[in-house]
DNA sequence: CGACGCGTTGATATGGCTCAAGAGTGGTGG
DNA sequence: CCACCACTCTTGAGCCATATCAACGCGTCG
């Protein structure tokens, strides 16, 4: 078990990520412990997260793993290629999903507006990983970090008074998979950003950005240290 | 100009790739030199490489550079994301392109075949990324050399008697900002798979694999070296 | 012929990794 | 309620892969 908070910053998004009309739709909840699908499975479905939090990762062989997307209230998982997954996916924390057929991506037979939705979803996922490419393979470590907790505080930050607090479903090596980093250096670039006074550390996944425009500067590459 | 080779290999590439019923559709040719897009750009139209080679980049403000793919026939670029181009796109090599209109990748009230072959373009991209993720973040510099490599030697490969001629259209410093490393480690990581005898450079920018098996296993991690 | 851009190679520097040792944190059971 | 354990996170020390800085060769072009 990962975090005991009920996620109230990603209940609060869901509802404006998922319009009123599809909630009509088969749904159903998904908890931390299992997989929902494995690389190579065969993908019939396709998942909106409506509430949680969603981790997509792939392994190399020796174990070497990347993760490549947290799904967060509002993202799409599940797109297939060639008719299968190419990743893994599992829950962070328990959530419910929104399931559609990969016929409804596929083909605007059905619902129109569904394969209108996803189709938007998938356009709007080429994009975002475009931007993560440019972070894993030009950014430092403090730049990275600065990324990831920056573009989480947009998204599922809670506002504290003039400050703004950030939940982190995920583990440190779950950071670091997904930035390209280890353990350690996630470790240590937490504490040099918690001493610059940009961010300060609540609880282990429990933190509080002081200078979220500091936070951009540094992921945009604009700010040295 | 950067290659003179009429790059055949994707010349018949291409003619497998597109299939003859759209060689009807409106297509054009694109020479390197300007852009066939920039970042931020109203993003009309989608294209399809037909024959030559695309180079798709995104900046960082200070110059950092991270190519995001190599656009070779069969491929598709410009997908929009919110209705904008996210990369900026040029051309390597003299190209031509089949040209097709968002609205065709938006609804399939058009013709549905090619609204189904973009969609499916789109998937196989979002595919393609999760691979290059895992090795932006997780591989070497020989794996990630060595993945490149086998990945041309497989799409775009001339078979030569016993081996495979391959050609780099891009410079040492387009590969570098792909591989997320520097010029200097990729002629080094060249260097280094010449004198293991599994590559041939026959010129500069072109390539001969001498055991593709070996550059796969070490693209895939399975060999240290 | 000289200038320039690109690629290679060498020498050195360094950011992030590895290995190792604590310090929190949460869970369980007495 | 505390003692204990397992696990994650943090911190330190040293090392290594890749970056950086620099020199040079080669081909192309004016």
């Amino acid at each position: 078990m990962y975090v005991t908070d009920p996620m109230l910053p990603n209940a609060r998004q869901a509802r404006s990520a998922i319009a009123p009309e599809i909630t009509r739709q088969r749904t159903m909840t998904f908890k931390p412990g299992k997989h929902l699908y494995l690389e190579g499975d065969n993908a019939n479905r396709i998942y909106e997260v409506a509430t949680g939090v969603l981790r997509l990762t792939r392994m190399l062989g020796d174990g070497r793993r990347q993760v490549i997307a947290f799904g967060y209230p509002g993202d799409t998982v599940g797109f297939p290629s060639d008719g299968f997954y190419h990743t893994d996916c599992d829950a962070l924390v328990p959530s419910t999903l929104v399931v559609h057929r990969r016929s409804d991506l596929e083909t605007s037979v059905g619902d129109a507006d569904v394969h209108r939705r996803l189709l938007g979803a998938a356009l709007r996922e080429i994009s975002a990983m475009q931007d993560h490419f440019l972070m894993l393979g030009r950014k430092s470590s403090v730049e990275k970090l600065a990324s990831f907790l920056s573009v989480l505080t947009d998204r599922v930050g809670t506002p504290l008074g003039d400050f703004t607090q950030v939940n982190l479903p995920m583990s440190r090596s779950d950071i670091a998979d997904f930035l390209g980093l280890t353990t350690e250096t996630i470790s240590r670039t937490f504490t040099q950003l918690r001493k610059s006074r940009i961010i300060e550390i609540d609880h282990v996944n429990t933190i509080i950005v002081l200078k979220p425009q500091a936070l951009l500067s540094i992921a945009e590459g604009l700010k040295d240290q």
